[in-house]
DNA sequence: CGCGATTAGGTCGTGCGCAACTAAAGTCCG
DNA sequence: CGGACTTTAGTTGCGCACGACCTAATCGCG
């Protein structure tokens, strides 16, 4: 027979009965899987997520775009450094508050947009969950998020 | 109403769609949440993740170690440096094969184990799951990483 | 208006995480 | 036996992530 099913309230100190072990080799894998793709287009995944939101939404300040992927600043900044030196974005100043600055995407980083569209499509695959099994480790990891961040 | 439930099968390019991005949130955020009670006792989350390898199995080489965990030896070298340095556990090379390097705790590195016992507790309480979540979230994270791995 | 508090973005130091590479030890096979 | 191949750790370079700290701009309040 199997052993006792583990209790999260039971603080057990076995790798295997961790949660935040499984989330975490799980998170790596998914970026291990990201990186042949997105060597491709010549971006890193963190790079990527910053792309995913100016897709959406041009012309975002770096606090907004902290808040949106949940990074510091000390982790955009030389990111963002590095887009606009590979030519993908702008960085300037806001003239009506000068501490502000505006992240705005350059024609060739619009244009990524296009070839990044078959990106979440190969993951998607490769990920094999149903669209059941998707959204609720969508849903779970979420809560745990908001109850990891708030509590 | 509530636009139509996003197929993992269609490719979409909003960050709030993407399960990688609440996947990666998520790790970062329980990391996050391990911080200050890890600091107690002077480990970063990785290694933290050694220890209980190391505490459930004395004796065991920078290979195995890094099956266990899903880390190079790139990674591993230079943190059981760190671990070693802080009198936590010793590094020698094995008399009957002398690639492999044998990891041993120090009686520091096993008492550590007990003052560790909490951190568990404290974070399953901050998760904030019940068993049922914990169990069905660990085991889509597994099912995840198990096809993001082998395909 | 003036000045202390707050906010935005940045640098710096440390520790991962991984690819690419190296060196040394062990294995396999002719 | 001996040379090719494999295995094991390790080093190096680069890009995150984050805490601590800094500067400049703006806000708020008397």
């Amino acid at each position: 027979m199997n052993p006792a099913p583990p209790d999260p309230a039971e603080g057990s100190l076995l790798l295997d009965d961790q949660l935040c072990f499984a989330l975490y080799a799980a998170s790596r894998a998914v970026i291990a899987r990201y990186r042949p793709l997105l060597d491709e287009l010549g971006l890193t995944y963190p790079q990527y997520l910053v792309l995913l939101v100016l897709w959406e939404q041009d012309e975002i300040s770096v606090r907004e775009l902290g808040a949106a992927l949940q990074l510091e600043s000390s982790t955009l900044s030389p990111l963002l450094k590095r887009l606009e030196a590979h030519g993908l974005l702008r960085r300037e100043r806001r003239s009506d508050d000068e501490r502000s600055v505006a992240i705005r995407l350059t024609d060739a980083g619009a244009a990524l947009r296009e070839r990044a569209r078959a990106v979440p499509l190969a993951i998607g695959d490769a990920m094999g969950l149903t669209r059941e099994q998707d959204a609720s480790a969508k849903q779970l990891l979420r809560l745990l998020t908001e109850n990891v961040t708030t509590r």
